[in-house]
DNA sequence: TAGGTTTTATGCGATACGGTACAGAAATAC
DNA sequence: GTATTTCTGTACCGTATCGCATAAAACCTA
């Protein structure tokens, strides 16, 4: 697929009127909303501000729209899992800002959408096995993440990091699940901050 | 709505041909499999065997029809969550029960579903929220019972056993999500296995 | 048996859906 | 300037969808 952002020596024809990671911005709106199922192209198209023949020759079909944005999410949000993790503090106080913020995108008006991989990409699994095979690639990478600012700290090699990164996956998994139903993001981070030191004892 | 077992005075005119929970066992494998959005009428009464005009005049529409089968699998996996907590030995063994119990459930062939609540309900919130209502207290009563079973132990009080059900409820949405995303259950056991003592710590 | 009542079965209708054909527009290559 | 390539916009197609109208069937009461 084509960034867009490449500076690739500018192909021949008519230029692009869109940036396409600006596009898959705009509609990771709708799919987070919907649903890979409950989003139509007519809305997803008219959220990129696009007509649907531009959407198909840049992407291909529904699918690979949305296996494009959830890739393109799922990246965003380990770089910025990565990024706090490796900021200033103790594991236990950058873990909680882990959660707090993961929480304050959960919880974001007006949908409370949660998080697109456990809110959306898990229910199509079975019907669409390549949405379930990026989606537990995102998870997995992300306990990757996780793994690495644990064997960073100074926190005792028992549980091992990998354990550890497991059951601060879980947790966060469990954040979003419940942040879709409505749970309110104080009672989250009320959940999130009793767990920190368990996670990390 | 009418249970189709309640003995009232037999109605007057024809009597029905079906038996309104063995429709919501057969719905229920449809709308785990494909979600709510995704599962069609044509589906919905094929596998129930009924036709659609039947199925409208005894659920009403299609949310009618889903929540009702939500729910229906909601009040039937609590009362096997409170009977294994009921049975015999040690609250750990108990728990350890109740997930192995669930994770043969969730990875289940063909489909692996995970659990509906989770892997399908949280989707359709945004959209829906009667769905969205439905669930939360289907989750809430879960953790009820997963705190009746640890206010009924020996575990120390504190944490309390409503914290307890809070992070054991959150690492059975986990194993649910996981499951549904191809997660291997001898894996799901395994992180099971190990959160178990954590849990009862 | 006749009348009343509820449930079935067939089939339809209006809409929304995903996906595409086609012609015109905007850029580069020669 | 002309040709070529690529993208945009309109309009459309076939299908699948949900929900219902209608009439026949099955049962109870009398």
């Amino acid at each position: 697929m084509r960034t867009g952002t490449e500076k690739e020596k500018r192909s021949r024809g008519r230029p692009r009127g869109f940036i396409t990671e600006e596009v898959l911005e705009k509609v990771r709106g709708v799919f987070l909303a919907k649903g890979f199922t409950g989003a139509s192209l007519d809305e997803l198209s008219a959220a990129a501000g696009l007509n649907r023949p531009s959407l198909y020759a840049a992407f291909g079909d529904k699918e690979q729209l949305y296996i494009a944005t959830l890739r393109f999410y799922g990246t965003k949000s380990i770089e910025g899992l990565d990024a706090i993790l490796a900021g200033p503090g103790t594991i236990q106080q950058r873990l909680a800002r882990v959660y707090s913020a993961a929480i304050d995108l959960y919880t974001a008006p007006p949908h409370r959408p949660g998080c697109m991989i456990v809110g959306t990409a898990a229910v199509e699994s079975p019907t669409y096995p390549k949405i379930a095979e990026a989606a537990a690639e995102l998870l997995a990478a992300i306990e990757k993440s996780l793994e690495r600012g644990f064997a960073a700290s100074d926190l005792p090699r028992k549980p091992a990091p990998a354990a550890r990164a497991r059951m601060a996956g879980a947790i966060m998994y469990a954040i979003a699940i419940r942040a879709r139903l409505g749970a309110k993001a104080a009672d989250l981070k009320a959940f999130a901050n009793s767990m920190v030191p368990t996670i990390c004892a």
